[in-house]
DNA sequence: ATTACTACCTGACAGC
DNA sequence: TGCTGTCAGGTAGTAA
């Protein structure tokens, strides 16, 4: 589920429930979870909440820990456990649920903060940019490498691509500057709205309160092959690339 | 070094 | 009802 603005919105409430509080055990219920011996973790201050790329980070007197929901992951404020409660995070005020049904989500701790991603799209410059697409790749699939750039994940590649009227197999290397400066500020917006509205929620994904989010509600090309295209009317088609679904226009986006 | 593909899990849903 | 096949928001690990 998680991609930036669904991590930056647990971030952000994470920071306010938890920042400054101790962290006094994590019992860890799958050992799927992880291989760092998190239960040695006691009593430790968190000093704040923060996103990186698609993970939420906790940083904490040892150093940091890194929490990646994978695809079905959610991290819930004092809720019961229930069947598919990996790990729990147990506060001195309350506890935190990492529930997880496929079980690709981990939690591990680090010394320092992770850097071995490519730069935020929130905050990269058109040179950034520039030097991202220089990849001899099509762009969705470069858009989706973590290392080049982190966040983007498949609903909102599609989602910027449609904005941009790009096509989703164009090489990267072959896109114009006024096409670039699209692809930055359709990005930008689009992630802006996304985290507005608390993320989207085509499945799983609820906050730690277990509120959906509501940008799917403006999703307008996501999953919604066979209908109307909004912008001309064309039926818009789902075709595979990188191995994930992927839908365009093929008439706003044209190769 | 970069790129491409499989595998990891569980559940929902469609079709027979 | 129950079986089979397809799809699913991510990313390690491995192969070319």
């Amino acid at each position: 589920m998680p991609e930036l603005p669904e991590a930056e919105t647990l971030a952000r409430q994470l920071q306010n429930l938890i920042a400054g509080r101790s962290l006094r055990q994590i019992t860890v219920l799958s050992q799927r979870v992880t291989r760092d011996p998190l239960a040695q973790v006691r009593q430790q201050r968190v000093d704040r909440v923060q996103r990186y790329g698609k993970w939420v980070l906790l940083q904490v007197d040892v150093g940091w820990l890194v929490i990646r929901l994978g695809m079905t992951g959610t991290l819930r404020w004092c809720a019961p456990q229930g069947p598919y409660t990996r790990a729990i995070l147990h506060f001195e005020h309350g506890w935190l649920c990492f529930n997880d049904i496929r079980q690709f989500g981990s939690i591990t701790l680090r010394p320092q903060l992770p850097n071995e991603l490519g730069p935020d799209p929130l905050e990269m410059d058109h040179r950034d940019w520039c030097s991202m697409l220089r990849s001899n790749r099509a762009l969705k699939p470069a858009l989706l490498d973590q290392r080049k750039l982190r966040g983007l994940g498949n609903i909102y590649t599609d989602e910027i691509l449609f904005a941009a009227g790009l096509h989703p197999l164009v090489e990267a290397t072959r896109l114009g500057e006024p096409q670039i400066e699209r692809l930055e500020r359709c990005t930008v917006e689009i992630l802006e709205r996304a985290i507005e509205l608390g993320g989207s929620s085509i499945s799983d994904f609820v906050d730690v309160y277990g509120r959906p989010g509501r940008y799917q509600f403006e999703h307008r090309i996501f999953r919604r092959a066979g209908e109307p295209c909004s912008r001309c009317g064309e039926r818009i088609q789902r075709i595979v690339v990188a191995q994930r679904g992927t839908y365009y226009c093929p008439a706003c986006q044209r190769l």
